[in-house]
DNA sequence: AGCCCTTTGAAGGTC
DNA sequence: GACCTTCAAAGGGCT
């Protein structure tokens, strides 16, 4: 397989091998592709960040104005982080975008999707065979992300919360272990890396007028302005209501409009904390500004649709289990994509909303009865509502499935390096500044892992335990903490349908591991081998 | 209509 | 520092 870093390391140049099912020798044929659209890109977006250097050096004047359209930031945002986490977009992407001109989530994805229910993401679409949704991202070729010290003008400049003045970001914020280059995506919320997509087709609705950056400090001049708008005719160029962001690109973190947002209210989580003692009709009002995806939602955007493609489960519920196998599966080259992937939109999310916190999102949604976990009685095995993966079943033949041919779609890499040090960690936040991967299996608690009806072998113990060439390290935190403690899903999860080769990593370890417990998957409710036993 | 389920990660809070 | 809670996406299931 080839690498595109060429001896620095294991950076985050590595490719889309993860991401394609093919053989290997379509994805060599891929990634030469891939390379080669890379270098491409490369070009232009070196351009491009130079010219946002040169315009970073009047972000004072800018970022006021800025501060003064958060709507229109917002809404930049939201559709960067549509394109780059969906990867539905690419086929239509350029043709919907820009004629749109509404600016709420919701009603954006129904422009891009004329046929919801047959564009959406939520229906495994077609993908772009050659094309990682995220790769306009991961565009992370050695002389990108050689590891360093970013030259201190690339760093991304980054509004203090409290003051609204720019700082030099935390290392927190800019993470030592993906170090940026020049040149490249060095700037890591530096959307150009979005709006220069694949092959030079750029994604982004530009408007004649001129293309506004969400981030003054990372605006795009005028030259980059026509460079993308020459890849529109005009007729392709919208025209921008007032409430549009000249960009056209809504803000994904925030909910539709018309239905939590303030019609002509300020967007800015800054401006609503800043507010003197919001009533409780203004709160109601704020906009929902949504938490950053992490890493592994990023993952789950993207591989979601493959997965429901390869399965006939249709519920989340188990799709996520068994996207969490196989993000344990993946190999720390592959996580980081998706670690970096998500430390720019921790990055992007923080500059475009410097006050804003997690918390507060909080109460959002309603809290979860989680007592009612506790109470809950381990499932009727015999539940008739188990919706068989037609495509994994045991006997069954995979030939039916195109994407099933080679092997399972499904199968992981399993290309675990376990002895690898991915300069493209996480960011160092939290526990993970201690561990960087955070290769987050889940810890087992007291209980050692065995296969027990009665018990729940954590995943680490039960199927991602074989895949732990990787070091298998315990979720400092836990969501789990309330989570662990049932045993068992309230319903049972179709558990035919999770074949083995959906659940695990494929080495020749795993698969002894898995067939010595195979009968024991095959006869059990997922549930049985997923959670572990508290 | 709205919550639940399930996954991991991030963030904030508490002790 | 450890631990806990909540939310982020997703969509079928359930109340």
């Amino acid at each position: 397989m080839p690498q595109l870093n060429g001896g620095g390391g294991d950076e985050l140049g590595a490719n889309d091998e993860m991401i394609s099912f093919k053989d290997e020798g379509e994805q060599e044929e891929k990634i030469s592709e891939d390379v080669s659209a890379e270098r491409d890109l490369d070009d232009v977006k070196s351009s491009l960040v130079n010219e946002s250097e040169n315009n970073s050096s009047s972000s004072d004047s800018e970022q006021t104005e800025r501060r003064s359209q958060p709507r229109a930031d917002i809404e930049s945002y939201e559709r960067a982080r549509e394109y780059f986490t969906e990867g539905k977009s690419l086929l239509y992407l350029q043709m919907k975008w820009p004629l749109l001109d509404v600016p709420g989530t919701a009603t954006l994805k129904d422009s891009r999707s004329p046929t919801p229910g047959h564009l959406s993401n939520k229906v495994p679409v077609v993908q772009h065979a050659h094309m990682h949704p995220l790769t306009p991202l991961i565009t992370y070729s050695n002389e990108h992300f050689s590891p360093g010290t970013p030259p201190s003008h690339l760093s991304p400049e980054i509004l203090d919360p409290k003051t609204g003045i720019p700082r030099t970001p935390h290392p927190a914020e800019l993470s030592p272990y993906y170090p940026l280059s020049p040149g490249g995506m060095g700037q890591i919320p530096h959307p150009l890396g979005w709006l220069v997509p694949q092959q030079g087709q750029h994604m982004y609705p530009i408007t004649a007028g001129g293309f506004r950056h969400p981030y003054q400090a990372l605006a795009m001049n005028a030259s980059m302005s026509s460079l993308v708008s020459s890849r529109f005719s005009p007729h392709m160029v919208p025209h921008h209501p007032h409430s549009l962001h000249r960009t056209g690109i809504p803000h994904p973190a925030i909910v539709s409009p018309a239905v939590k947002q303030e019609p002509n209210g300020d967007l800015s989580p800054a401006a609503h904390s800043k507010s003197p003692g919001p009533t409780k009709k203004e709160e109601d009002k704020k906009p929902h500004i949504k938490k950053p995806l992490n890493a592994f939602m990023l993952y789950m955007k993207e591989m979601r649709a493959k997965v429901v493609a390869e399965c006939t489960l249709k519920e989340s519920a188990a799709i996520n289990q068994i996207l969490g196998r196989r993000w344990h599966s993946l190999s720390r080259e592959e996580q980081a994509k998706y670690y970096e992937l998500a430390r720019k939109e921790r990055q992007l999310h923080s500059q475009l909303y410097p006050g804003w916190s997690a918390r507060d999102n909080y109460g959002k949604r309603k809290k979860r009865k989680r007592d009612n976990k506790i109470d809950s009685t381990p499932e009727d095995f015999s539940a008739p509502n188990k919706k068989p993966c037609v495509q994994y079943l045991p006997q069954e033949k995979m030939i039916d499935s195109p994407a099933s041919s080679h092997s399972s779609m499904l199968d992981s890499p399993a290309t675990p390096s376990a002895a690898l040090a991915s300069p493209a960690a996480p960011a160092p936040t939290h526990s993970e500044q201690a561990q960087p991967l955070s290769l987050t299996t889940k810890p087992d608690r007291q209980h050692h892992p065995h296969f027990s009806l009665l018990s729940k072998p954590s995943p680490s113990s039960s199927i991602s335990t074989f895949s732990s060439s990787q070091p298998s390290i315990s979720r400092p935190t836990s969501s789990s903490g309330s989570q662990l403690t049932p045993p068992l899903l309230s319903r049972p999860l179709p558990f035919a349908s999770l074949h083995a080769s959906l659940l695990s990593p494929s080495s020749p370890f795993h698969q002894a591991a898995l067939h010595s417990h195979h009968a024991l998957f095959q006869s059990q409710p997922l549930s049985l081998v997923t959670k572990s036993a508290d």
